[in-house]
DNA sequence: TGGTTGTTTCAGAATAAATTGAAACAAGGC
DNA sequence: GCCTTGTTTCAATTTATTCTGAAACAACCA
């Protein structure tokens, strides 16, 4: 059995260069590490793990793994699942990568992208109307308004494309997105 | 005057919002506030400033000012320029949205993707081969490269897009996003 | 060459974010 | 009710990130 003993040996090895990897990704978009490697966790390993098996595995408080489970729920990427005869929660993550995908886009935007647009919209309507004359500061507060115009209409852009795609149907990304790649140029 | 007064100052109240919340976004995207911030006052100022300038309004040292200038280059959404007469250097952003939103993919796809890209095809080479036989474990290892493959592949197809729309002639995306969301459902 | 102005660097300080661990809370079963 | 098992919360701590300020550096000028 020392064949497979050693296969079973590097495919743990595997999963936790995954698992680092992905964690390691997690900083520069603003995730912390550990919601980030419980999600990579449950994803490469492909099969449903209660708070003790991810604690374990990724050396974590149980407060942690608490909190960062809770997170992947929120954001509709991992599932609880029960197991017959253990009152402990399971949790596996969604296997299909698009939808993955989807889910993380829809709550990207739903949390920072439309709270931004409100914004905006509110700065744009307190930003003072530039009159009849012809002054510099009047072409100033023209330059401003455009500039401020040209961002929301980006945004609104992005958030219709967002939904275009993410939303109801759904899986109209993957199949645009693979036809954009097939013809280079 | 006193109307010239108002405008004015309701201007600057509107630039110093903006600011505030390009700064606030900042965090969830793994940017430093700072560097958002300066960001969005030459964006939304819309003329070359200098670094005193710059270090004023936002309220920053030197030192912070300095860096996140040169980040902020680094990322090709500013650029210098120069007053005659005035040995200070200056710096603008570009003020088109489109050609900003492409730099800063352009970059994230090659400081984050591509390397985890990398990564993830040395550890599909290094995962251990199933063999002929059909045990469980021989499937739990099948299923491990099926995982790992699909996770390729995605990432594959966004490198491939982002590249599409990123690089050379590079105004594709925007008549894209444009008619994607022109007709409803 | 020495003086002046402007820019960059980086060790240490300040700040923000993530993590722990223990207590509080829930949900059963007996 | 009152144990037992499992989960959540949150104040305190640890860790990571950002920022400061002063010193080093660079470019120009007289």
């Amino acid at each position: 059995m020392a064949t497979r003993d050693n296969q079973h040996e590097k495919l743990t090895e595997a999963q936790d260069r995954f698992v680092a990897s992905w964690g390691q990704m997690a900083g520069a978009w603003g995730i912390s590490r550990t919601m980030a490697e419980a999600h990579a966790l449950l994803y490469i390993t492909g099969r449903p793990m209660n708070t003790d098996e991810i604690m374990d595995r990724l050396q974590i408080s149980r407060g942690n793994a608490s909190m960062s489970i809770r997170a992947l729920l929120d954001w509709g990427i991992i599932s609880r699942t029960h197991k017959r005869g253990d009152r402990k929660e399971y949790f596996e993550a969604d296997q299909d990568v698009w939808s993955m995908f989807r889910s993380i886009v829809r709550e990207r935007m739903k949390r920072e992208v439309e709270p931004l647009l409100a914004t905006l919209f509110e700065i744009r309507d307190a930003s003072p109307a530039p009159d009849e004359a012809a002054g510099d500061q009047q072409k100033e507060l023209l330059a401003h308004q455009k500039r401020l115009e040209e961002m929301l209409s980006f945004m609104q852009t992005m958030e219709k494309l967002s939904h275009r795609f993410v939303s109801p149907s759904g899986s109209g990304l993957e199949l645009a997105a693979k036809l954009l790649t097939k013809f280079d140029r």
